[in-house]
DNA sequence: GTCTATACAGCGATAGAC
DNA sequence: GTCTATCGCTGTATAGAC
């Protein structure tokens, strides 16, 4: 006899590799149901209609992604600005690497968000916490007198759309040696505001 | 009585709309058929089917993305490498706020990147001049004797993704002051190597 | 060259048996 | 909790009239 809580987890885990290989609309709830083994209205009786299991699906997500990008301040104690930087640039690099679905059905997630004000509100609310961190990176680091405060929020808002745009261009076939071009963006940034 | 080059026109209009409105799974051959003002079988007159529509539109928006990042070298001899930089970013944000659909369209042709090699392929191509664009703006720099020849590569490499993720981000409700970052890009980028 | 009419597959979703 | 069966609808696509 099957139990649950396994049943949904089950469903989770399909739809979640499901969706974001094949798409949301090229992926039926006949085609979940079929992968986990059970019937749609099996399915059904754990999500009320597509919708709901789709968002339910990102509700999910939404929190991992927020785990991925948070730094912890505490760190910055022991070893200086540039050296955090790389490596969580490091870090995300490999991250995004072996991981590609993620990225995969989340730039799904964006599309609905420009039809969805549902997405488009926790999608900012992501992103901005997303550009928070890197500015309570740079402003811990002028409080420990580590950098000038210069300009230090629009730098650290071009330290965030370049960390972004790094790993949604690891998804795609374009040939950029992306931890080089992190290390130049690092520089670059903090070239002249070093104390 | 109706004229065929017009109405093949028409049908790439209403595609282009509808599909970057609604997204491409949302928009039926039957929705366009009746934008249009003509029935389902008309159309597939014109398209052998929806693929074929989706296809024939991207070919159409790929050429118009090549030309708005082409960049006319010969600009160079007469103004320095920052002003041609900064008023290349201003064109593209101004541009992008105004045409919010073409962006939102293109993105939805990443996503079946993933899964059909025949917009992988091209959209790499068009991501590669894309970055050869700036690539060679530096290298023209070089030869002009306006900057050193150092790091160039990924440089412009640095740029090129910040210029394409401010373009992205403009889709997004996140506040960002797009032309303030895109100024400190280049300042950063060209600061050390100006001679 | 463009229409009407229609075939046919597949979808999301529900009723009701077990 | 999961099933069989089925509904209603929409989608792509085509045959054949005009």
């Amino acid at each position: 006899m099957r139990d649950k809580e396994q049943t949904y987890k089950q469903i989770i885990e399909t739809a979640f590799s499901m969706f974001s290989e094949k798409g949301f609309d090229q992926t039926s709830m006949a085609n979940i149901a079929a992968e986990v083994g059970i019937t749609k209205p099996a399915v059904y009786y754990y999500f009320k209609s597509k919708d709901d299991l789709i968002k339910g699906l990102f509700d999910i997500i939404a929190k991992e992604i927020q785990s991925i990008t948070s730094i912890d301040l505490k760190e910055m104690n022991d070893t200086d600005l540039r050296t955090i930087l790389y490596s969580l640039g490091k870090k995300a690099i490999s991250l995004q690497k072996q991981n590609l679905q993620f990225n995969q059905l989340f730039n799904q997630y964006l599309l609905l968000a420009a039809r969805d004000s549902y997405y488009s509100e926790k999608i900012t609310e992501i992103q901005q916490k997303f550009f928070n961190t890197f500015y309570d990176l740079f402003k811990h680091a002028v409080k420990m007198k580590a950098i000038k405060d210069e300009n230090i929020l629009i730098k650290s808002q071009l330290l965030g759309l370049v960390f972004d745009n790094i790993t949604n261009f690891i998804l795609t076939d374009t040939k950029l040696d992306f931890d080089l071009v992190w290390r130049e963006a690092v520089d670059n940034t903090l070239r002249g505001i070093e104390l």
